[in-house]
DNA sequence: GCGAATTTTTGGAACGATCCAAATTGGGTG
DNA sequence: CACCCAATTTGGATCGTTCCAAAAATTCGC
């Protein structure tokens, strides 16, 4: 049916062989093949058998781009992620990964690194290359009204992150609740005078964390005191550049709430040169809790995230609503757990919590 | 020139607008408006500016599948990671991702998880995706039969680790020189029973190091004592669970070349756990030089790998390959750098080289 | 053994780009 | 003004798939 003059097909031109190809050595229409490549049940199983034969002869390859073509699922998302130089967006990374490859998907990687030019551009390229979806955790300082137009039409899961303006599906953790929470537990263990450590109020996950230690204090009927919060950068000098002041403080903290446990890690470690013992006369929970948060001496205590789940819980609400179809914004709030370790200064119970998270 | 029955062209459609959209818009035909998007130097400037303005109005996108159907690059690349969790792999990963961006190409990412059937999938899978190459870190077990197929006519840079049987380009630390310098270093400083901790023979890797060890020990005539070496998994659990073997031993080693630093961190702290006094008592250098290893206590001395450069060179290598279309196997070897810390004994000169690199 | 009903199979006509040969335009020149 | 040459522009065929309407093969009932 198929001009094909030689026996190989394809195979002589030097490219990948086709459907064509495949079809003249089943001895079949090129539409049957089509139908046997998507499972279909017209087809006889007889023939379906000497279509799959002749296809493993050829070593053939399916050609997805073709097939997008005619209007077929890419089968790609975009992954865009502000920083995996951070333990936590790769284990988050890890978390998207791994739950495309369950649902048939492949995914694209880009590290935006923080910059919102770069990751305008990494996701116009990823529309370019026929992404049906986009899972984002955005850049400090994304420009929304640049944005949006390179997302329209097509559903975006906003990871850990969520930009003001921007109407997508949100995935991200119950950073308020498990705020309190952290604080309460200070408070509890007779800390007065607890610090907030981190990051900058631009930021929204800050935002949303330093609510909830407002709200912690609020409910001890503690009063907020402006000069114990610290803004600084989100990695270990960030945390260890607080120490001097942490200390002169007129009135100083005992404890410490930190926006994360890199901040922590470099608060801890610098304390420890300065004298002072965490864990007994120094209160620290962090926030995250990435495996470091395990090693560190003393122990971190975090407000665990697991970002992990975080990422496969945004994938999966991303194949939901391709399959579905319908792209209304969605938002899934996860759940944070307390993990207590030494280093907030209930050394008694440390051991029990941390042996049973492990069990997960 | 173009049916378009509405101004709106394939807008109304619901879809995406297509090169045509925009030629009947900018009063072109397609062929023009294919020519300004390869940029070629034909198309009047006048005409040009026309064009890109339709584009822009219209949101055009350009649709990559539709032209690799003509033969045009994919611009695509598959990064295929044996473990992610593993920080070292992790700074190859951002390595890879970086190097991409700059050469216009998008990596597909794959955790294979040490896992070579999920590793023969996603090989796959980027096939069909039309990959036009692969960086490969392949997974421990991987059947070189199985997956050589999958790989045929396609540029393939095996980085880190390489499969005996599979010829393709290779990106890999000089394995042997590190842990000889390293070697040389520990028994330098007085230390005559140097133990080798971790991996399994079956790993290339390991066996490239562990010739280095040999060399180092035979270079300074030293005896080899089979006993001193420690076969283990390659994580913190692994370090730390040869510590009793490694104290019980009738004439213990006073020093442990480590397979990597996640190895010689669980080393150090079980030592520590143990009361042996790392750095005085038991010096240790691990390999790889995660960030991680400048924060232990004591300091971890490392054989310094760079897997970001690894990463990037292996892209580097792989782009100058699909662009000159020769595929001829190369080998690139990367030189390590040894940096010494606390760890291995000569607390002295440990500030000054470690500040030294920070300065990179 | 014949038409009807059912099961399988099959030619195109798309999809959105590229690319080539051919057509059109616009100056110069004699 | 007719002609040539260079600079631009343009149809149409093509890439490898899907999908539809219709053809062909098979089974069935009577």
């Amino acid at each position: 049916m198929n001009a094909g003059v030689d026996g190989q097909g394809a195979k002589g031109r030097g490219g990948r062989s086709t459907i064509v190809d495949v079809a003249d050595r089943a001895g079949v229409s090129k539409s049957t093949v089509s139908l046997v490549l998507s499972g279909s049940s017209l087809v006889a199983e007889a023939t379906r058998e000497r279509v799959t034969e002749a296809m493993s002869e050829l070593g053939y390859i399916y050609h997805r781009g073709a097939a997008t073509l005619r209007g077929a699922r890419s089968g790609v998302i975009g992954m865009v992620i502000n920083d995996l130089s951070n333990p936590f967006f790769v284990e988050m990374a890890i978390g998207i990964e791994q739950a495309c490859q369950v649902g048939e998907y492949i995914p694209f990687i880009a590290n935006s690194v923080e910059n919102p030019a770069r990751q305008l551009q990494v996701v116009r390229s990823m529309r370019e290359h026929g992404a049906a979806g986009l899972v984002l955790s955005p850049a400090i300082g994304t420009s929304v009204a640049e944005l949006k137009p390179l997302l329209s039409g097509m559903p975006v899961v906003q990871v850990m992150r969520r930009l003001p303006g921007l109407k997508t599906s949100i995935v991200a953790p119950e950073n308020k609740d498990g705020a309190r929470r952290a604080t309460a537990q200070l408070i509890a263990s007779g800390h007065g005078r607890v610090a907030f450590v981190g990051g900058f109020q631009s930021m929204v996950v800050r935002q949303d964390r330093f609510a909830g230690y407002r709200l912690a204090l609020d409910e001890a009927e503690i009063a907020f005191d402006e000069s114990l919060v610290f803004e600084t950068m989100t990695n270990y000098a960030g945390g260890a550049a607080v120490v001097p002041q942490l200390l002169s403080h007129h009135a100083p903290a005992t404890a410490a709430l930190c926006f994360n446990d890199v901040v922590a890690i470099g608060l801890i470690r610098a304390l420890g040169a300065a004298g002072v013992a965490v864990g007994s006369d120094f209160g620290v929970i962090g926030f995250d809790d990435i495996e470091e948060a395990q090693h560190t001496l003393p122990a971190l205590s975090s407000v665990a995230v697991n970002g992990r789940a975080l990422g496969t819980k945004a994938v999966q609400l991303l194949m939901r609503q391709l399959a579905s179809g319908d792209f209304e914004p969605e938002t899934i709030l996860c759940p944070t757990t307390l993990v207590i370790r030494a280093s907030c200064g209930t050394a008694a119970s440390a051991t029990a919590k941390s042996e049973a998270r492990s069990e997960e």
